[in-house]
This record gives C-alpha cells, structure tokens and sequence, in this order.
DNA sequence: CTTCTGACA
DNA sequence: TGTCAGGA
C-alpha cells in the first residue's frame, strides 16, 4: 500500500506536460510555486519536474480559485490544514472535527475574498 | 525545440 | 497574468 504513493510522488513531468494536465500557463505554474503552494523537484539542467500528487495540487490550487479565493486565501487554508494536521498527531481530533474546522475557514475566507474583488470590480478597477 | 529567470510599453 | 529578452 506504499507503492503507489511512492510512484505518485516520483517528480517526472516537465511542466510543458503540467500545462496540458491542469490547463495552467506556465506563468501561472511557476507564480504558485513562488507562493509556496507546490514546490517541484529540479532536474540536473534545473528544469522543473512535477509529481502525479504536484498534478493534482494544482488542480486543487486551480479549483480554489475558480471559487473565488486569492493566493492568500489558500495559503491560509493549507496553513489550516497542516496545523491540524499536527495538532491531530499530538492530540485527537476526530476527522468530523478536521472537516468542520477547514469548513468553516473555506467559508470565512472565501467571503472575504469575494468580498473584496467585488468590491475591486465596483470601484472599476 | 523547451524551459529558466527577471522585468515591465 | 501576459509577454519579451537572453541564455542554457
């Protein structure tokens, strides 16, 4: 049952192949990656090359957005979720409670968010 | 030909 | 975010 996850997690697509899988410019791609959303593995020529499980990070980045949050909207969810993650390993929150705790900050970021870049459209910027 | 970094009419 | 430069 590793196996898989061992081969998901084998860096081998150049981000030319990324583009077709996620639809993604490679403008965009690289912009996540100074954000710290998805880091890559580099090759000996320092080309970038992703995962199965980079893919769908991305897609996963990509669908946030399309509901309306900003880079720092998902930073704050992955945040979130990488401090109960811990917080699970010390303690033992159910995975009801995880659930409910992510919930409940998607809503709260994602109202802010969209928030403000209506606010941006009104004010015709 | 493909990708990389840095920069901005 | 697009796009161009200049190099690998």
């Amino acid at each position: 049952m590793k196996e898989k996850e061992l081969r998901r997690s084998l860096a081998v697509l150049p981000i030319g192949t990324v583009m077709k899988l996620t639809d993604l410019t490679a403008r965009q791609i690289r912009y996540y990656e100074e954000q710290e959303l998805v880091i890559p593995a580099r090759n000996e020529g320092n080309r970038r090359m992703y995962s199965l499980n980079d893919i769908d990070k991305l897609l996963e980045v990509k669908d946030y957005l399309a509901e309306g949050l900003n880079m720092a909207g998902i930073k704050r969810i992955y945040a979130k979720k990488l401090a109960e993650k811990q917080a699970k390993q010390g303690k033992s929150l159910t995975d009801a409670d995880v659930r409910k705790i992510l919930h409940d900050e998607f809503i709260a970021v994602s109202g802010l968010s969209k928030q403000s870049q209506f606010s941006f459209r009104n004010n015709g910027l």
